[in-house]
DNA sequence: GAATAGATCCGC
DNA sequence: CGGATCTATTCA
């Protein structure tokens, strides 16, 4: 038999200011098929005001999930070999997303630093694009730990909005404290 | 249609 | 620092 599966954030915890999920979900579970691991870097992308989200031009066939349903997976191509993951956030009609960007997989001692390595290991694809992860039931977010330390930075790989500190990553002591 | 920049990663 | 490699979006 398969473990007892872990209680999935309900979709409260999305629908909320994404400055807020974005460092909240720092240390939580992510699970995804036969994968667990725990989240160590995440940066936050919203919309208006936010020149480096996909979501700052509006609604586009690639954006628009970005201002649907929060608690929903946004899985995008990028760089013409890599795909990123992230979560949508905010109320619904209201655009955000939390890119996820480092994962710390426990049962193989295997941290992936960066969106495209992360994806590629676990194997998703834009076929993950748009499933809900409050109630599928191979692919959610669990509350697994509480991680007391984070960094807050500018994000990764933009050329607009460099300067707002939008990233946020565990810090090194508390790596090597709360992760098995 | 064509042009271009891109929420990346790897190797030199 | 440049190349890989393709696509979403913008511009004409």
């Amino acid at each position: 038999m398969r473990k007892n599966r872990l209680q999935a954030l309900p979709r409260r915890f999305y629908s909320r200011p994404t400055l807020e999920v974005a460092p909240d979900l720092l240390g939580k579970a992510l699970i995804f098929k036969n994968f667990t691991g725990y989240i160590t870097e995440t940066e936050a992308y919203i919309g208006q005001d936010d020149e480096a989200s996909h979501a700052a031009r509006g609604i586009t066939p690639r954006s628009k999930i970005m201002f649907g349903q929060p608690g929903l997976s946004y899985v995008y191509f990028i760089y013409g070999m890599y795909n990123c993951l992230n979560f949508v956030t905010e109320q619904d009609g209201a655009p955000g997303a939390v890119l996820i960007r480092g994962l710390y997989l426990p049962e193989m001692k295997l941290h992936l630093n960066g969106p495209g390595k992360l994806c590629r290991h676990l194997g998703i694809t834009r076929a993950h694009n748009g499933i809900d992860i409050v109630t599928a039931k191979d692919f959610y977010i669990a509350d697994k730990l509480h991680i007391p330390a984070f960094d807050t930075t500018p994000r990764i790989g933009i050329s607009k909005a460099k300067d707002k500190p939008w990233r946020y990553v565990v810090t090194n002591t508390a790596l090597t404290k709360f992760l098995p």
